[in-house]
DNA sequence: AAATTTTTTATGGAATCCATACCTTATGAT
DNA sequence: ATCATAAGGTATGGATTCCATAAAAAATTT
């Protein structure tokens, strides 16, 4: 059950949305840690370094506002805002200050994961180590390998080739021209035939990519999200 | 047979637990005593200077958090903290205070040893004597031998000299170019041999290695967890 | 010169690569 | 709606490259 490589705090003052949403993270290969409220949030950031800190505006003493403030002047640790429902004013002001994304109370925990990963595949940690997601998959381009379902599965060098020029303007359209001369080849099926076996590897249903696209006529097109 | 030279510190209160840890950290040719509580320990370790202490956080007396801070004002002994489960706040509480680890309870004592050969593998100590562990296996470069499974497996010159380069930077990639530049030698081959040889030595099993890969079309990579 | 270590060579096996043939699906003209 | 056709999907297999290792030869140390 080997978990990925990054680390984020959720500060909540709900005990049930904190621990719904450790939960949810953990099982989904996450290091999650909590806090109660700003002042226990902010005595854990200082010891630890987290990859993304997960927010409530509206809390008892502090406020999620605040210590985004307070935070951004440190470092540039990513912060997720989660604001109550229609306040609109808080959102536009969590931008302002520096967040990095929000989202409205009630949310959904899968959409919360996918702002995540959004935002970690911007970081550079994630760039360092050549570790990108798409949707459930955790790409790791330097081994080789994705992280998917607790599996590992490996890519070979071809493979790597064309996942790694994609991944570098997601949503391009690659013709198979492209994408031929890539790893030097010019026979059109061959081509399909690679884009098949990334998609078992890479999607959840393969019979009916989501981020592997199709785009008849013209090639294929990578999304992240 | 014969120990490594490692000498831990076990604390809690609870018998089992303290037995058990013994008894599977001296399976692995730790070299272990043990305490029943903080006063009991803080005796010991005035006399004896310990490699690592394994601290349970809730005893009776003093707890294993005020414990670690004491020992921490003195010295910078790595130690790692046992909290039962749930007890999240413990935890950071004991980062916070220097601890180096924790372990939340109940736990595989496989994955304490874990996290005690990792702390190992970054102390002075482990350094200056050339002793590192890959896996199971406790290399001392200085003595040119391997302990593995109670047993001393003695490496060649050669061998050293690239676990050497390799430990320096593990996770990097070697070409057999890198290889053959240090110890000399331009046949792939001869370096393919090498490569065979050090895996039968530090492998539990070296048709399927865990720590010293390769990377097809790229060359050899050696992991140190 | 005996023993050990190092290097080379030879061989078999595994992973990767590429192409082809055949099948399925999408699209637009009728 | 139906059908013809273009476009895409994939199972399969042969060729090739790459790697592991046994065994022998050479070099070095004892």
């Amino acid at each position: 059950m080997s978990k990925n490589s990054f680390h984020i705090l959720v500060v909540d003052d709900d005990d049930r949305i904190r621990e719904l949403v450790k939960q949810y993270l953990e099982e989904n290969n996450f290091l999650v840690s909590t806090a109660i409220d700003a002042f226990d949030a902010k005595k854990k950031i200082d010891i630890i370094k987290f990859d993304i800190l997960v927010l409530d505006i509206m809390m008892p003493g502090k406020s999620g506002l605040s210590l985004t403030e307070e935070i951004k002047k440190i470092n540039s640790t990513p912060v997720i805002l989660l604001t109550a429902k229609g306040e609109a004013t808080d959102r536009i002001k969590g931008l302002e200050i520096g967040a990095d994304d929000y989202l409205g109370k009630p949310f959904e925990p899968k959409e919360l994961l996918l702002r995540i990963k959004n935002i970690l595949n911007k970081t550079k940690k994630a760039i360092l180590a050549n570790e990108i997601y798409i949707g459930n998959a955790l790409i790791n381009l330097k081994k080789l390998h994705i992280k998917i379902n607790n599996k590992i599965i490996k890519i070979n060098p071809q493979e790597k080739k064309v996942l790694e020029k994609m991944l570098e303007v997601p949503g391009k359209i690659f013709s198979r021209d492209d994408i031929g001369k890539i790893i030097n080849i010019s026979k059109e099926r061959t081509i399909d035939v690679m884009i098949t076996r990334l998609r078992q590897k890479i999607e959840s249903n393969p019979k009916n990519p989501k981020y592997l696209q199709t785009v008849r006529g013209s090639g294929y097109v990578l999304w992240i999200e």
